[in-house]
DNA sequence: TGACAACCTCTACAACTGTGGAGATGTTAG
DNA sequence: CTAACATCTCCACAGTTGTAGAGGTTGTCA
């Protein structure tokens, strides 16, 4: 079963959408990835890497002497940590401001309105059936 | 002008939103407050307020020998600094996915769906008009 | 006037985070 | 075999965050 929250820092991030993208793949393969981002060492990816995977949203394996990483965390779980951080401390657990909040700072075009709209339809009829 | 972009811990999280609700007010008044979440002593609620004045979270003022707090970052500057964090990382600056991994997540009601249809159909009109 | 309460200042400290250097070791091309 | 390379292991260090104790100042009440 997967960790219950989630909680990633901006370094955690950049290395698990590496990872993410990667996968399988070593420190080095992460490294190279983030060059233009970050510039970070070998030792810096590494042990961001290494400190992730003790928490548990990476895993690491041994082959031969290369440490080959997979990532222990979907982005989804990882979204809704991130989602529900803001959402309970911020806006108290309610999602309507939450929401509100969103479309008063976005500068969301007419089409992705229109989106959402029908996104709010589809799961009024989801609901309705169970 | 308010701050660009602000952070919060989930502990200074818990103070400005005491502060927001008692503000103008003492250290030994939020630490009454929090008193059921927290039981932290003055020292530590002292601490984190001082450290964000620093940050410019609060404001400090001493009257006397009295240390009078308030806040120096709104509500929504707040709430904006947390959702964009979320936006920013976890949905790489998409804002469709975000509202609809939040309409997966949370259980809404049929009837918090339908205000947040009007909330999109309130949005669409004044961005028509401008 | 002296004890107490309320508040303040200063200092500490462990855990976590960002960052990376030094040096060992295994791999490969001449 | 040996030099160069890729990787790894171990350790360090400063800044931030959560948490708080020790001891000073001031106002108040018997």
């Amino acid at each position: 079963m997967p960790k219950a929250r989630i909680e990633l820092t901006e370094a955690e991030w950049a290395i698990i959408k590496a990872v993410w993208e990667l996968e399988p793949c070593t420190a080095p393969d992460i490294r190279e990835k983030l060059q233009r981002q970050t510039a970070w060492t070998y030792s810096t990816v590494r042990t961001l890497m290494d400190r992730m995977v003790v928490k548990g949203l990476l895993a690491a394996e041994k082959v031969r002497n290369l440490t080959v990483y997979r990532s222990a965390a979907t982005r989804e779980q990882a979204q809704r940590g991130e989602l529900f951080y803001a959402l309970k401390h911020a806006f108290n657990g309610a999602l309507t401001p939450m929401v509100q909040c969103l479309l008063d700072t976005g500068n969301l075009s007419t089409d992705e309105l229109t989106e959402l709209e029908s996104l709010i339809k589809a799961k009024k009829k989801k609901a309705k059936k169970s």
